[in-house]
Formats: C-alpha cells, structure tokens, sequence
DNA sequence: GCTAGCACTCTTTCTATCCGAGTGCTAATT
DNA sequence: AATTAGCACTCGGATAGAAAGAGTGCTAGC
C-alpha cells in the first residue's frame, strides 16, 4: 500500500531529524516544517507506527524509524545528496595518485572511505581466479635459484628457493622449461598431484625441487585470489552517541576489526541502485550487526576484478550522505583502475554519472 | 634513601591491589596480608604518599600508586612472572610455524601478543640498510621486462614494467650488465642523482628507462628498510575500566591506531633488564601517553635487524606478567629468527635465560 | 613503635520529587 | 472528512537531599 504524500514527509522528516540528532522526533518539532499542526502529525505518526515504520521508545517519547522506516526512506525517500566541492576534491585529491603505486592507493583506500564519512571503513579487492602466464627461474649460484612468476593478471611474484644440494644451471633451465610447460595457464584449482608427479617424473626430480616450485606456484595463485581486507578508523565508532556504552562499541569494535567476518556478508545479494547496498540493522545476517548498518558500493577494478568498500555504522546513519560518498569514491576507483588496464568506453564524466548520480558539479554550501 | 622491607611490602601490595582491581586500595584491605594493623598501615602509607610514591584521588578514598610508584615496583619490586604451562604452550604452538612464511609469522606476531597480554599491541621490525645483490631483467615481449632486484637481505622484489615504446632483447641485456655493475652494493642513500644520469649516459637510454627502473630499486630498498607496524587488538582497550569513558578511550585508541605515533617514541632509550622496557605514564613523551603505560620488548630478528613488540594500556597495567609474556615472545622470535639465519651460538635454552629469565619450567597453575 | 578508637571527610548510592516533552483522545472548526 | 485546539495523562530524566560506607588522620593508650 503506498503511503500519502504527507505521510512520506513526514516519515522522511524522522528519519533525517533522528539521524542529525541521535534524539527521538516529537510532533511539534515536525509541525513547521510539515506545514500543519502538531495534532495532525501525530495523527500520522501513529498510523507510521501502526504501520511499522516507526517506533516509540517509550510512550511519551518522540518516535524513532524503525528498521523498515529506514528501509523505505533508503529506497524511496531519500535524496540523492550531492557532494560539497570541498569533498569531491578531498577525494580526488586522493584518488589522483594514480601513478603511483596502485597498490599502496588501495591500501589507502579504507582510510580514505573511513575519514570522508566518519564512520569505520572497510575496503576488500575480489580478484578473479588468475594463472602463470610464465615462469622464470634466475640460477643465483649452485645452491640457490629464484623462481619468477608472471601472473594473469600482470603482477609478478617471486620466491628466493635455497637448496640443501647444489644444483646445475642446465637442470634449472629444464625446470623452467617444463613449469612453462605444465603449470602455465592453469588455475590454483586446477593443479593436481597428478600434474606435479608427472612433472616430476620428466624432471627427474628426486629431491623434491619440483613439489616446492609447485607449492610456491600455488600460493601465489590462491593469494592473488584471496581478497586483502583492510579496516581503518575503527575508533570513529565511538564518536556516535550510540557506541557510549563501551559494551556495545567493544562487541561491535572486535567484530569488525577481524575482516573475515565481514566479507562473509558481503558479495551475496547484487548491488542495489547505484552499485551502494544498505543493509540495515536486522537486514544483516551477522548477530553483531543487528543493530547496525552496513553501506557498500561496488567498483570495477578491471579484468573482471570486482572491488568493494563499505562503512560501518549505527542504523542511525547517514546513509544519504554516506551513500553519496561512498559513490564517488567507487567511480572513482572504477574509472582509475577499470580506465587504465581495460578501458570499458565510458570517459570519467558517464561512469560518474553512471554509477551515482551524484555529480560533483552543483555549489551548495550548506 | 632506601625504603624499609615494611614499606617496601605495602607499597607492593598497592600496586598489586589495584592492578588487581582498579579500586584505591585502603589501609584494612592490606592489615592481614602485611600483618600488622591498619593503623600502622595509614601511618606507613601517608609516609609514602608524601614520599610521592602514592597517591589519594581524594581524602578517604584509598590510596593509588603514583608514576613513581608504578617505577619503583617495576624497578625494584615486581616479582619476576613464571608463564604457566598453558601460557608457553600456547605463546609456542603460534611461534612453531616457524618453517610457514616468516613474513605472515610477522603479521600476526601483534595478534598473538595481544591475546595474551590482552592489551592493544603492536609490532615492528627494524631493518638494516639492505642494497641490492644482483640484478636480473626478464625480456617478456617487445613492450615488457620485469626486473628481478635480490636484495643482501635474501628477499626477492621484482616489478613489471611496461613500456610505451619497444625494446630489443639487447637492450635489456645491457641493462641489465649496467645495474649490476652501477647499483648493486649501495643503499638507498647512497643512489645519487650522478649515478643515475652516467648509467643514462652508458646506456645511451633517452626513454628515462634507466630512472624507471633505479627509481623501482629506491623504493624496493626504502621499503626493505622501512619498518612495517602492526597494530592489534585495539578494542581490548575498551576491557579496561579506565577507559570506559569512551572519550579517553577514543583519544588513545586514535593515537594508537596510527603507528608512525608509536615508532617516534620506541628506539631511543636501550631496553632496560631483561630486555624489556616499561614506560610509565607521563614518562611517555607522546601527550596522549601520558595516562598510559607501554611495555615493550625487543628481540634479534637476524642480521643485525632488530624487531620490537610491544603493548599499551592504563598505568595500572600488569607489568609483571605482561613484562613476563613479552619477554618470553620476544626470546622466541629471537631464537626463530636470528637462530635460523645468523646463529649467535645460543641455543634456544641460553637465549631463553639469557633475554628473561623467564623460562617454562616450572608447573604453578594458578 | 604499634594499636585501638573516634571524629571527620568525601564519594557513592538511593529515594523521592519535580519537571517537561510528548502522546492520545475528544470536541470544536473548517 | 480532514484538521486543529485543548487537555489529561504518562513516563523518563534531572535534581536534591539523605543515608550509607569506606577510609583517613589524629589522639591516647598499650
């Protein structure tokens, strides 16, 4: 059932009032801005409340949204907000060392999420299954050889290999030729035992130098895949009136510091409008966020890797804010790395608009 | 001026008191341990409160240890902690993975030192300088090399360049031979500006090839130099009663979270007995310290590098047993790291002794 | 030099009270 | 039929005062 214009107004005029103040909504509160007297909006809110988008915390209190007033506010109430042009630069500011290296960006960039919207950040890279596109093997001298994997995706790893027997620079070059061989093109997955004994068979290898290659090559592979999770400002959590019970900031706190768990919750459902996903206090499958909100946006990191960063917050959160920001920052990381290594034809300007709305252009000050 | 063995007994029992408990302790609290009435106790007391060795938060509360308090009984008083059996296995089971990557062992030392001090804590290595051992250029196609530096270190960087223009496979051999010849043996420091542009000369490079790929060894070699800080378990501080007022909390654990804080105040004094140094509130130079205490450890992770452990927490902290626990985690990492690479000609037993006393024999439960 | 006793201080806790914000309902108004 | 004004009622939070308790400092006696 779709709700009255003004019950829409009101229920958007909770939600952001509860939101700028932590302070249940009295009627009266809402009578000017509403345009009629508070008698009228209590009439409302109680329907609000009957209907379940709005709670009391008690009689005589002002009303709070409850999870699914926060839900409906998300999906229809709320503006897009733009961003101020202090923030979009703060952000590209940060975001313009492309040049340098990708890897330390991204480290950064929880860091980045967690002090634009205050809130506790978190940042993961999803990268596809990649394989050895080829092997390199450095004869360093007879006990020692260094191994050199370019990998799929264009990043290289290496492992320094010290042997307890010497080694001849021809029975190196055989290895090398039969890793090209054998272990090229295949993903972690696909290595079997059977592939390593063969190898090793045609090696003539009873030392076990081609088991410990082969070991490095696995590593390297699943590592690749495997998402680093960063979390940054986590302390943030305490500047919100709701995490002044140390209890609650110390259960959510430890939760969120361990990543593992957060990244369980996170790839399931697809992204919602504008590549941000809110899930909202008892949305979340996780127990220690049931009183919490998650936002999370999506970017492309090229090659079909798949990016995410996210905040971390009371469900009273801003989530316009929040969301735009978060935006931002995805298309911009989008653009950055999808842009560079695979240019998906979209210039800055579309996947911007794209992939938010939120436009930096426009001079509110507020 | 010495203090008699009374006074020496019931200044300890304070500060065992209220470590134990975070309240004042008062004169009755201690008439049985110390044996002798509490009376006597107020009179031995108020002296070593106008000694300033105590301290009353007000008139009738019990009495607090002041800062020179805590660094008498650390100084002079603390009885050496023995781990119990549980405590070594568990430090031991988290140190034997030993033959697993040494780097993920370092990453998660600050995890292991925190759940067993159950403080925040953090770890760190510091590096020698490191210069490059050799060189190898790996020629992948026309646009594409990876240059493979092996450090005097052992460890292996490599990084794969790609280049707008392309290169003979000559080019790189000759590269290569220049590197070697120009670049290896000399730290960071001492890559000058001359080095670069006479290797340019040789080389007869005009695509700033040559700056490229000495730029990529400065970084490599900063980077091997630089010491990596980890911090863990930064939400135990919230265990502690004083810092249940979220805004003290917020401020140390923001100070906290960012290493490079912590770094500034660690190297410079030498570590004091046994390896273990204890900085006791306002001793700290760092502002934000001044309510707190930090304990640290240092241990020889090989080759002249030296890596730190360390925790953070009230001044009311458990000095003995977190001195006891680091110390032992310190000489473990010693053992492990500089045992394995650079024997000191101690073995485990000896440098176990040597760096704590604190060995694992001994069965009390407690 | 130690101890018992006592008055005093200061915090903590409890209780009772008050206050006010906000509701829900009813009756009047448009 | 929708809106508004008015009013009694409720409940949490703040305030103040009283009581409790813990611990000291001091004095006098052992």
């Amino acid at each position: 059932m779709e709700l009255s214009e003004r019950k829409k107004r009101i229920l958007t005029a909770v939600v952001e009032g509860y939101i700028a103040t932590a302070e249940p909504v009295g009627s009266k509160a809402l009578a000017q801005t509403i345009g009629c007297s508070s008698a009228t909006i209590r009439n409302e809110m109680s329907e609000l409340t009957a209907m379940g988008y709005l709670e009391q915390p008690h009689t005589s209190a002002g009303r709070v949204p409850s999870p699914a007033g926060y839900r409906l506010y998300v999906n229809e109430l709320m503006e897009k907000q733009k961003l101020s042009e202090a923030e979009t630069a703060a952000i590209n500011e940060k975001l313009a060392r492309k040049d340098e290296q990708i890897e330390k960006l991204m480290a950064e960039v929880g860091q980045l999420t967690s002090s634009m919207t205050q809130y506790p950040a978190y940042a993961l890279t999803m990268k596809p299954p990649v394989a050895v596109k080829r092997f390199d093997f450095i004869y360093v001298d007879a006990n020692t050889f260094i191994v050199v994997a370019l990998l799929t995706d264009n990043t290289v790893k290496n492992k320094l290999i010290h042997l307890p027997f010497s080694v001849h620079q021809e029975q190196i070059t055989t290895l090398s030729s039969l890793f090209n061989a054998n272990f090229t093109g295949v993903t972690d997955r696909e290595i079997t035992d059977s592939i390593i004994r063969s190898t090793e068979r045609a090696a003539g290898d009873t030392y076990g130098l081609v088991a410990v290659v082969a070991s490095f090559t696995m590593e390297c592979l699943a590592a690749a895949r495997t998402a680093p999770l960063r979390v940054a400002g986590q302390s943030r959590l305490l500047d919100q009136p709701e995490f002044r019970d140390p209890d609650k900031a110390h259960a959510l706190m430890s939760f969120i510091s361990d990543g593992s768990h957060l990244m369980d919750d996170l790839p399931p459902a697809g992204m919602g409008t504008d590549g941000v996903r809110v899930t909202i206090g008892p949305e979340n499958m996780a127990e220690e966020l049931k009183d919490s909100s998650v936002v999370m946006a999506s970017y492309d990191a090229g090659d079909g890797m798949r990016g995410y960063i996210g905040v971390v917050g009371p469900t009273r959160m801003d989530y316009s804010g929040v969301a735009a920001k978060l935006s931002y920052i995805a298309a911009g990381l989008s653009r950055m790395l999808a842009g560079t290594d695979a240019p998906r034809g979209l210039d800055n300007k579309l996947v911007l608009k794209e992939s938010g709305h939120y436009e930096q252009e426009g001079r509110e000050k507020e």
